[in-house]
DNA sequence: AAGAGATTTATTTTT
DNA sequence: TAAATCTCTT
């Protein structure tokens, strides 16, 4: 079994691009001419064509270090935008590790977001005046932006089940990443849809400006109308970035555009890396023109090609390679690589989801045995987080140690949410939706129901104070003026215990640390004492908040009063991948392919490669009228192959559930596109998959040519699990077709009947018997 | 206002 | 299937 794929080192060829330093040349030793030239063209704008494993991280933080080493700036004349925090984090590592900590200071290195962020900080005064934001402001989540939307289809007079929220939110967006204000978007609008748009997108900004808060698109956005509204603004961060990178550029949507070329607008200095191939969010409006159409926007850039892959086998390039030349939307350029050939791609069919899990974690099992590998070696990629789920049961079962990534961020988790919006209405006391959310959550919020919220926020608007205010006032012993809101009974009891509680909390906040103020809180909103720490799914939630706890020890040394406010700034940019630590125990990766991007693993499994999930339903219903949907669950098929270096793993299942229903699983039709010489298969799709005589060749071999796992299986007790059902139709590659009657488990493999068509009933052992299993009703 | 029980709805992908 | 939402009762 091959361990994780050598380093590969570059023939150094002699360099056109020789620097003026030593030093300099340091840096460029070990890459490959076009990479040389990606790191020594520092003047103009450039754009990089990087191939999947072709080295343009290490472009990126050379390039960077060559600047600064070269005396052409120093670091805080530098921009660098990449797409994760954990990009960023890493890279900023590697260029300490190569200038040393001195020659980094000032560097400004981050995502889209935390730029956009840090532009509005730096600027409270104009952000306030000119954009009417306070310094407090905090940034929503994909969950209070729902929740935002359906108040604001609700404040329209629209029922919320009708209009769905999410569709809105995606149109709302998605006008956002162009660049539209509601009243543009208003006027622009056609269709009776669109005005309904409209009307909730100016609701749900005006609620958000209410609320002191923004959104992720805003954070794009508002600097660019900072910049038009105070151009003086803009001029200082012209005077300052000399040199700007983009890294993941093929993911970068309209006002991304925009606000790069404004800041590269003087110097012109602007270095694009990207990869139209691995585009893969243009439902996050990513629009691929800015790639393509770079030369043209950008006349006298140079274009910089990095074909040569160093990460993968020859077999995953090349299997990656034919299967991303089906698409259509792509720049002409190909893919090589010096490596070893390897092995042969894993192409395996399992009954169905619950088999694929067993499958996976059976083989990890099995590769785990070669004391090269650990965990951290393998992941396991699937088109939708609900799939994470019959693996994570099997991992567990099995007691093998994962870790997912992707899905419901840590932030997001529920109670992790709930004892946030405390935090954030302390801190925001116009965040009604972190109010609204704390009543409806938290034990104090009980006996608080619809009618005394109205009342108290009727009381509260009509005194021209926050929610928040108006609920600790409530509970002052004096009040404040006499007339009270229309409270009794039950409601106004709550009412006034859950004000004076925010009124302890608000005193405390500020001037204690983070870590007691959360003791505080899980203790006076009752959260503590609620839990019932027998059950096991309560338990968890009190661990999910100990490790929120913890995290906020970190901030201790932070004064009090900027504490809160920069902690809840980390907790709505930090993505999932983030917090992905490089070595960890060995724990087995479970993660979407979206999440998957920029990462590497010597072992990649991808499940579900059918039809429906890869690509996935939405895209093929589209098809007749774009295309192009497809082409983008292309490119995600290709991401996620081109991730494993030594061993890749393609599974589909015969059935599958959806909504608790078993439906036929069809191979994914990207599958065609395979060689079978590059395969080693047992699946129905590579007979279905093609008429290419290579494939049909290897049809007629038939599957005696076909081993189940690439070591043989005799020597191996863990290899085959529990794959095959009774009632399975089945095909031998010596019996034939037939149909599985009896199944009878043994320890680490079954024995089975089959009764075949024409060689009658057969007792066989799953592990040695070259079998396929056929789609029902075959 | 809260909880039990019924029902219905949903799966892309994420900064 | 499982989570979210609705309805009805107390």
């Amino acid at each position: 079994m091959p361990g994780p794929a050598e380093p590969v080192t570059t023939p150094s060829t002699p360099s056109p691009f020789v620097p003026g330093s030593a030093a300099g040349r340091d840096l460029l030793r070990g890459l490959n001419v076009a990479q040389q030239e990606a790191v020594t063209t520092t003047e103009g704008p450039v754009i990089v064509v990087a191939g999947p494993g072709s080295g343009k991280t290490r472009v990126l933080t050379n390039r960077i270090a060559f600047l600064v080493q070269e005396g052409r700036v120093t670091a805080d004349g530098i921009l660098a935008v990449t797409f994760t925090n954990k990009a960023a984090r890493e890279m900023r590592g590697r260029i300490v590790h190569l200038l040393g900590e001195d020659a980094v200071r000032g560097l400004t290195m981050g995502t889209f977001h935390a730029l956009g962020v840090r532009i509005l900080r730096e600027n409270p005064g104009l952000v306030a005046d000119r954009l009417g934001l306070l310094p407090n402001f905090l940034i929503y989540d994909g969950a209070d932006q729902i929740d935002t939307v359906k108040r604001a289809i609700t404040a329209i007079g629209q029922d919320p089940k009708q209009v769905v929220p999410r569709r809105m939110l995606s149109r709302i967006s998605a006008a956002k990443s162009l660049l539209l204000s509601p009243s543009e978007f208003a006027a622009a609008g056609e269709t009776y849809d669109d005005e309904v748009v409209a009307r909730v997108y100016v609701k749900y900004q005006s609620l958000l400006q209410a609320a002191n808060a923004v959104d992720f698109d805003d954070l794009l956005g508002l600097p660019i109308r900072l910049f038009d509204e105070a151009p003086g603004t803009l001029a200082r961060y012209l005077q300052r970035y000399r040199y700007i990178l983009v890294d993941e550029y093929q993911d970068t949507n309209r006002v991304q555009y925009v606000l790069i070329s404004a800041l590269a607008s003087h110097w012109r200095n602007l270095f694009v890396v990207g990869d139209p191939d691995q585009s893969i969010y243009g439902w996050r409006q990513a629009d691929i023109r800015n790639i393509l159409d770079f030369q043209a926007e950008f006349p006298g850039a140079k274009r910089i090609d990095l074909e040569v892959n160093y990460r993968s086998t020859r077999r995953i390039v090349d299997v990656a390679d034919r299967v991303i030349r089906e698409n259509t939307q792509r720049l002409d350029r190909s893919l090589r690589t010096d490596n070893a050939e390897g092995e042969p791609v894993t192409l395996r069919e399992l009954a169905d989801g619950g088999h694929e899990a067993q499958f996976v974690v059976g083989e990890i099992r099995r590769l785990l045995r070669d004391p090269k590998l650990t965990g951290n070696d393998v992941a396991v990629m699937y088109r939708t987080t609900a799939q994470s789920r019959l693996l994570e049961q099997e991992f567990r079962r099995e007691g093998l140690p994962y870790r997912v990534v992707g899905g419901v961020r840590f932030y997001e988790r529920k109670e992790v949410k709930d004892i946030l919006a405390i935090f954030r209405l302390l801190h925001n006391p116009a965040d009604t939706i972190s109010v609204e959310r704390a009543i409806d959550a938290l034990p104090i919020g009980r006996g608080l129901g619809p009618k005394a919220l109205d009342a108290v926020r009727e009381w509260a608007a009509a005194r021209g104070t926050t929610l928040t205010a108006g609920f600790i006032d409530l509970a002052r012993p004096v009040a404040v003026d006499s007339a009270r809101p229309a409270l009794a009974g039950t409601g106004k009891g709550a009412a006034e215990r859950f004000g004076a509680v925010l009124g302890q909390l608000m005193d405390l906040s500020g001037s204690v640390s983070l870590p007691e103020l959360f003791d505080a809180i899980v203790e006076q909103t009752g959260y503590r004492s609620s839990l019932n720490l027998d059950s096991e799914e309560e338990m968890q939630r009190w661990a999910n908040l100990i490790e929120l706890r913890s995290d906020l020890e970190r901030y201790e040394s932070v004064s009090p009063e900027n504490a809160l406010g920069q902690y809840l700034e980390n907790t709505a940019l930090v993505a999932d991948v983030d917090s992905l630590p490089d070595e960890d125990g060995g724990l087995v990766t479970l993660i979407t392919l979206h999440s998957a991007k920029g990462l590497e693993y010597p072992v990649v499994f991808i499940v579900g490669v059918e039809d429906g999930l890869l690509p996935i339903s939405r895209a093929v219903e589209m098809e007749w009228d774009n295309p192009l949907a497809l082409e983008e669950e292309r490119r995600l098929f290709y991401v996620g192959i081109t991730r494993a270096r030594t061993l890749l793993y393609l599974t589909h299942a015969a059935t599958r559930q959806v909504y608790g229903r078993y439906q036929p699983g069809v191979p994914s039709r990207f599958l065609a596109a395979i060689p079978a010489s590059d395969l080693n298969a047992l699946s129905r799709a590579t007979r279905h998959g093609s008429r290419d005589r290579d494939r049909l060749s290897d049809r007629v071999r038939g599957t005696s040519n076909v081993t189940p796992f690439p070591t043989p299986a005799r020597a191996d007790p863990v290899a085959p699990r529990v794959t095959y059902a009774a009632g399975q139709h089945v095909f031998h590659a010596k019996f034939g077709e037939g149909q599985i009657t009896g199944v009878d488990d043994r320890r680490d493999d079954q024995e089975i009947v089959v009764d075949f068509k024409r060689h009658g009933s057969k007792r066989l052992m799953a592990s040695f018997s070259p079998l396929e299993i056929l789609p029902p009703g075959t």
